[in-house]
DNA sequence: ACTGGGAATGAAAACCATTACCATTAGGAG
DNA sequence: CTCCTAATGGTAATGGTTTTCATTCCCAGT
């Protein structure tokens, strides 16, 4: 069963081979970091953490092969209004991971939550279907942020 | 009735005061290119529609202003992934105006749509309703954007 | 396995939107 | 009208991201 812990190539192999782009250590090790963080990093955040294993990292390669994952749709690239982009996973072995932000205004603290997705998702089906007809505009992709103050900004 | 286009105070007036800012003439200038537009500006643009009529004023002011105007919660602030922010009245005298964007992931191109607010409007009070229960999260904004190709870049 | 060619890499420098600094100007309460 | 202080604007600095270019190394074809 390839994909898991186990042997065999990583599921995503077969996506870059598929695009004809080569399977290297920097690329591997970034994909491999950004999995087992599971949550949005910032190409520093995911710099450092390649370079504890792969010392001879350059941070342009970083920024590379993130913009390459991104356009091949396995990340999602956010910015949550710091300044710097944050970079996640866009799915898994188990396919696409749905969940949205809530960005704290005041502090920065960024909140991941996945409750109400079904809502999201009929909402964006309804709405993805209509704009595609309507706008003739071929949806890829979408964003939801919430902006707000967190439980300890509200003091 | 103030208000209009006619005579009395422009109905923003009362916001500035109320929060002991000050009125003067280059916050007033980007006020009035940012409601004339009546779309997304970048920075630049805003400097250059503002010196046209104000030859003085300085970037400086404009990146300081237009943060002033999103705290008050006049501006929107959106990043359509380009490097720069674009800014956007959020309400004129009629109240809100309620629309999101679709950006082209190709030629960057961003079209606004106001279409199918109500089901946005449905989900988003559902969504927002529960996620101040459940998160202890006080939502004062959000943002939903599309990602594709538009009618020209899909051939 | 070996090898050639082109994709991928990394260090340094460039880029560029945004911010900090600070001396000067001007809004508006009294 | 005056004074105090917020607001301004030119310039320099900041810092995340991109470009450049010489070097490395993946991998398809032998």
């Amino acid at each position: 069963m390839p994909g898991r812990n186990g042997k065999g190539p990583p599921w995503w192999h077969g996506k870059f081979r598929g695009c004809g782009y080569r399977l290297t250590i920097p690329r591997e090790t970034i994909i491999e970091v950004l999995s087992k963080a599971a949550k949005h990093l910032s190409a520093e955040e995911i710099y450092l953490a390649v370079h504890k294993v792969y010392p001879a990292i350059g941070l342009t390669t970083i920024y590379r092969t993130l913009e390459l994952l991104v356009q091949i749709g396995l990340v999602f690239k956010f910015d949550f209004g710091d300044g710097r982009a944050r970079y996640e996973l866009a799915e898994g072995p188990k396919g696409i991971r749905q969940h949205h932000h809530l960005v704290c205004t005041n502090c920065g603290r960024v909140i991941d939550y996945t409750d109400f997705i079904d809502e999201a998702k009929e909402f964006l089906s309804q709405t993805m279907k209509a704009l595609n007809k309507k706008c003739n505009f071929k949806i890829t992709n979408h964003l939801i942020q919430f902006y707000g103050l967190c439980e300890k900004c509200q003091k």
